[in-house]
This record gives structure tokens, sequence and C-alpha cells, in this order.
DNA sequence: CTAGTATTCAATAGATTAATTGAATACTAG
DNA sequence: CTAGTATTCAATTAATCTATTGAATACTAG
């Protein structure tokens, strides 16, 4: 049975292009928006050949797509699919490998102390304009799309722009992810500044391929 | 930011245990039923030793489970999550991947001629009594459990059973999954013997996974 | 047409992986 | 206690993967 073996050979070309901690976080990037090469490089710190042939990688098994426009070579995530893939990666893993609890609950603080709030409640009382939605991504990310409403305060700003935030609503913080620290941190800075704050469920790209609106600054 | 860093590295552990196909077939037989090693040696065609490492290396990543009993060790499937993250795979490595594409129409001729039936829907119309469901498996996959009402007929004997086969009405076939031929194959024989025949869509691990209702032979 | 930029290619070294083989372990039945 | 069975371990080989380096390619702006 060939056909069998041939198969399962295939599936297996996307679960290795899965193995590797660094093509991951490059979909991480790519499912915040577009990059090129070199941007993704910078952000993730690799080498620009190094970055090209991950890519090279996670193209062939069809799990991003490219283009050039003008000089640069632009690179994408190839659908909705391929984030909700990762999503269920990253939700197998933290259910079942001890390993990832220990980190998230280490490094992760206010996890334990407070439910995310979910996508759906959260588009709710921002129609009723109940509460400040605050996106934690770096501007980039944050112009290429974001939640309706919200403001972006990048992670090295949210100190100084603090007094600017009205202390008397509810805050809703979220940025690239549910394992993205930025919102962790800002959740409790804004604690620490006396105002109420909690993170999103998930992140920009969940909210995204769950179907929900998204506002793009034109 | 080494947290960030060391949590890609877990993801990709997980990712790197969906990167070997054979790995894969054995994932499949797991989410029918539970296994001993030397069970899944011979349908997998792999010598014992070479199963048993494979298998150690899906339960460090948590993605199967196992405990002795008597003198085997049988393995298990950790969680209807692994069934989804493996039913997500399949569906983006068919949507993105050409080479599926070609496999798949290549050998699964059905696919082509007919879309499958939804799960819900079949359920409703074996309530009514309108439908008889047929399950392709081997009779040990089978006992551990099935769809409501379905009956037995493993690949090799359906030629000989055709006749027990009410004619009259309407055949579903399912066997493990999407892209199992068991169901393929099945359902053009039903067809070429005259009866109005389609297949399930998936198998009975997406079946069970969705929360539907499962039968056990007592 | 030329200089400069962005990306890809090619070659390499070190690490990891799959499969094979044979031995070691753990356990059960008698 | 012993023989037999099921599984795991350990060592090996061939193949594959990651990251680095430096060169090659493709293209744009001037």
């Amino acid at each position: 049975m060939s056909f069998k073996h041939d198969l399962f050979s295939q599936f297996a070309r996307v679960g290795k292009a899965l193995s590797n901690g660094n093509r991951l976080e490059i979909l991480e990037y790519l499912a915040q928006t577009e990059r090129s090469v070199d941007d993704l490089a910078k952000v993730s710190g690799l080498s620009v050949a190094n970055t090209s042939q991950h890519l090279q990688q996670l193209r062939q098994v069809g799990l991003v797509t490219s283009s050039k426009i003008g000089l640069k070579v632009y690179y994408r995530i190839a659908g909705d699919d391929v984030v909700n893939l990762l999503k269920l990666l990253r939700e197998v893993s933290e259910r079942h490998l001890a390993d990832v609890n220990q980190l998230v609950n280490t490094y992760l603080t206010v996890k334990d102390e407070l439910e995310p709030v979910a996508r759906e409640v959260l588009l709710e009382r921002v129609k009723q304009g109940l509460v400040t939605v605050i996106d934690v991504r770096p501007s980039e990310e944050y112009l290429a799309g974001h939640l309706p409403g919200a403001i972006n305060i990048p992670p090295d700003e949210l100190e100084q722009r603090l007094k600017d935030i009205d202390s008397q609503q509810e805050v809703v913080a979220y940025c690239r992810g549910p394992h993205c620290v930025y919102s962790f941190n800002a959740v409790q800075q804004l604690r620490n500044a006396g105002i109420q704050a909690s993170r999103l469920e998930g992140g920009f790209p969940e909210w995204k391929s769950a179907g929900l609106p998204v506002e793009l600054t034109v």
C-alpha cells in the first residue's frame, strides 16, 4: 500500500516544517502581518541567509506565500487554516507537555490571577463603549491591522503614556498571541498604576482568524 | 528574550513528533483504538524495536500515553485535541500541498464524484432508520467503538457479503479517516452492485472527537 | 550602464534522526 | 524457579538538518 505511505510522508513534510523553533517564531511574526526577509531576520535575530532558508522551507510546504514588491520579497501566511494549526499546536503542547506549563507559569505570572477575556465578550463591551482596548505590539504590526477601536501603545512606551489612560474605565490589552509577554507585562504595569486591566484571550491572529472585525489604519 | 525561544522550542518538539510518516501512521491507528507495541508493529509493518522507539518519542511529547496490562504495554492517544491536531494537519496539507491533491485524486477516484455525507446529517438519518451504515475497518477497531447501529464489514469480506445488504436502502460507509481507502473502495464496490452508496465525511476518530454518540460492542 | 541593495544559492561542519541488529530487562505462566 | 514473551535499551550506519560563510543573482535608482 504505497498510497498510504506516500500520503503520510506528505503530511509529515508539514510536520517537519513545524519542527523548528525558529520557523515557528517566523510564522508567528507572519501571522501578525506580511514582512520582508531582512525585516524578519531583524525581528527574529537570525542571519538573513538563514531566515531565507527557513522561509523557503515554509514556502515549499505551502504554509507561507511570497511575492516581490519593489526591491523586496514579502512573505505572508498562506491562510487562516495555518493560523489555526499553529494555535492548536500551542494548545496541545500546553496541555500535554509539562515543560510548557512550567515555562508559562514561571514567566507569565499574571496568568494564574485572572482568566483572559473571551473574544466575543470583548467585542460586545467595545460596542457598548465600556472598555479601552490597548494593542501592545510594535506599531508596524498595529498598522497592518488591529481590533476595532484599539489604541496602539508599544511595550516600551507604556510607562510614559500611563497618564493618558482613563483610569476610571476598564482596560483590556492584547498582543501577538496567548503566550506573548507584552500583554502580560502591560496588565501588570496597568494594575500597578491602579487601573483595572485584563488580557484578551489569544492575540490578534486568533481574533482575525475567528472572523471577527478588524480595523485598518488607512 | 530566552522565554520566547524556549517556548517555541517546546512547541517545535511537538512538531518534530509529527515530522515522520511512520509516526503519523501509528497515530492514526491509535486514534481508532488503543493497541500494544507488537500489534502496532504488525499493522504498520515496522520492526518492534523501531515501533517502540517511535512510540517513546510520541510519549515524550505527550501525544500518547501508555500503561502495562498483563504482559503487554498498551498505547493510546492522549486526547481529542490530538485527534483534532492531526485532522487539521491533514487539512492544511491537502489545501496547500499540491502533491497531496495529486495523490488523493489519483488514488481516491470516488472523491470527485460525490461530496461525503456530513456527520450531523448522517446522525439524523440514522435516527430515522433511513440509511444502512457500514464500518469498513478491521473488526478489532470496530469492536473498540463504532457509529450507532453501524454493521462491520472488513474490506476483504465485502465482496461475499454484498448480497446480505438491503439494496433498496441507501448505504453510507466509513473507516479510519478522510483519506482511508477502505471506504472509497467500498463505495465503489457497492455502486457496482447497484446499491446507492456514499461516504461519511472523515472517519471514526473525527466522529468521536466531534462529541457524537459512539456505540461499544459489549 | 553602474553602483548598491535584497535575496538566494552553494559549500561546509556539527548535530540530530531513522532504521537495523542484538542484547538486556521485566514480567507471567506453569 | 524457570522458560518464554513483550518491550526497551544500546550501538551502529546512512541520511538529513541547522547555522555559518561567502559568492551569485536579480533588480532598482540614479
